[in-house]
DNA sequence: CTGAAAGCGCTTACAG
DNA sequence: CTGAAAGCGCTTACAG
């Protein structure tokens, strides 16, 4: 079907070795025989077999990336800025998205594996499987980004958002708030867990313990988030303000609240975690902790580069997020 | 290094071909030999090596999905639709982002052809390359996905928004709009190029001539979208009205207004081609053509499969767009 | 039902 | 500098 070796080999007279050779260019090969190969490549418009050689080789220059939910424009430009690193080396990445699915991530990996990817960047669901342990186990590469599993020894590149979350709260309080309440992602999650400890934490020890009731959880997709919101929203008591724990939540949030004729920041506070472009525009702006995500991505890809080509050593890597404050939290309704 | 099947055979004291037998399922075994094999494969932890088998079977169940640009959520929602459909069927996708450039498109395409993926999904540059040629010409299915290349016989899914085009320029001049601007997409695509003449045409059909320094070039990304309504901005006379040609560069207008105290729509009206959720949220929610994309998605994935599978013949496919009215057009100005 | 062997398209020691 | 041959890990006619 697709024109191989042999028939550049045949064409040229001389043999698939040679071919070969001037291909790689790893080996020295006389101008005459070059030529010969050149020009038949060209007429038969050859183009490597990549399973081939990967196969002989041991190596498929390809990277697996599985993130937890592509529609989440922060994986997105984490995904982006992955890709540009590896391509830079001549990787290519195959992306897989998991869809906050730990069945869905579990096949991908199994796929993944089986492709002989050469290393694995991924955001992993809550607990370990079989699948991962395969790599470990055969000792591909891996490392995690944004969430982790811990005791696995596996590096993780990540955003600590513990002083941002702090400089929030105070902000918050500042403002006069006492009825905090947070949109948590799933809490067996390593950025869910933290996000809502911290945020729980910081609000304790100023004195605004924060009561179960405010304490929502969603599943960090947009549906959960608006979901949370609405019954925030019902409450006989509702919270003044509130702190969604990442940008997706906090677009549901925004739509529970577009549904009713609550005002922002009027009536509640919004605040988010991890800033987009969006926030800026939206009514009103929203305050928002924003991730160095493009550092995140880059960071990441280059770890696990450096291991696969056993440049460095794998060593987790923590990143400070930072508070951008817009419009979305003012003071609480007087009204109390 | 990993356990092959060689360690799997030598382990159940069996042949590989036994081995192979038992785990494609296609030849029958007795149970024996299964079970002793099964146990092994369980064992070891075997995981068959996917190269090998795409070497000798000649198909590697992959899709190669190369898309413009993955920040734009157009694109990120089509790769989901088409991940899905993909998945269902057995097959994994290779993502890749051409980032609006040809160069980085022709590289990904070889990479993707010399992985031998079974079909290709492209929303292509203006042009043809070599590298898309290797794919027609060895019969590997291709489909096109918004973006079309003519002549070249390759079946395209996209969408028409002729129709919501012309009611967004009735709706505009029943508003009483007399000044109506576009920020066009690069006119050599068929996106770019259908939208704006799409524009143009229902408003001169109407006595709406749009004027040259009335139209903007941007290409498809949010800063050109910006920096074009800053001109548009800047004029002795602006427009009273633009139409963004996609969600980025409106994303873009929208943020350029917002550098000034101009107001929407009060002062000026926007409309965007190319609907996403955050339209409902920002200030004011955008008016916005809808294309039903992960239709859009599903339907290239299935036309794709397909033709993979001999199962159908290529043929083009058009959806249509809805337009979304929201408020951010309204009455032009008074003071003229 | 099972195994020995050929072959998928490459690359790379090994000779010469 | 060049070629013949082995081998990467599979699958599948071909025998038996």
């Amino acid at each position: 079907m697709s024109v191989t070796i042999k028939d550049v080999a045949l064409e040229a007279g001389v043999s698939t070795a040679t071919v070969s050779r001037v291909l790689s260019g790893k080996d020295t090969v006389s101008m005459r025989m070059r030529d010969r190969v050149l020009s038949s490549v060209e007429g038969l418009g050859y183009r490597p077999n990549a399973l081939a050689r990967s196969l002989r080789e041991e190596t498929s220059k390809t990277l697996g990336l599985v993130v937890s939910n592509v529609m989440n424009p922060f994986f997105t430009a984490v995904a982006r800025a992955v890709e540009d690193a590896a391509s830079e080396k001549g990787y290519s990445v195959i992306l897989c998205n998991a869809d906050e699915s730990p069945d869905k991530e579990a096949s991908y990996l199994d796929v993944l594996f089986q492709k002989r990817v050469d290393g694995l960047i991924i955001s992993p669901a809550r607990t370990s499987s079989p699948q991962l342990q395969s790599f470990v186990s055969s000792g591909v590469p891996v490392v995690f980004v944004d969430r982790t599993i811990e005791d696995l020894g596996i590096p993780t590149v990540r955003v600590d958002g513990r002083k941002a979350i702090e400089e929030l709260v105070e902000h918050l309080l500042k403002l006069g708030h006492e009825r905090l309440a947070v949109i948590s992602g799933p809490p067996e999650t390593v950025p869910g867990g933290d996000r809502l400890k911290a945020f729980l934490a910081c609000a304790a020890e100023r004195g605004a313990e924060i009561p179960e009731e405010y304490v929502r959880f969603g599943d960090f997709r947009r549906e959960s988030g608006r979901q949370a919101m609405r019954e925030l929203l019902r409450l006989r008591c509702p919270p003044t303000a509130v702190f969604a724990a990442n940008n997706l939540m906090c677009l549901g949030a925004l739509q529970a609240v577009k549904e009713t004729d609550v005002r922002v920041p009027e009536d509640v506070s919004i605040a988010s975690f991890d800033d987009i472009v969006w926030f800026e525009l939206t009514q009103p702006p929203v305050t928002a902790i924003a991730q160095p995500v493009r550092e995140l991505g880059n960071a990441t890809a280059e770890m696990l580069l450096g291991m696969i080509e056993k440049a460095r050593e794998p060593e987790s890597l923590i990143i400070e997020a930072e508070l951008i404050v817009r419009d979305s939290c003012g003071p609480p309704p007087a009204s109390q």
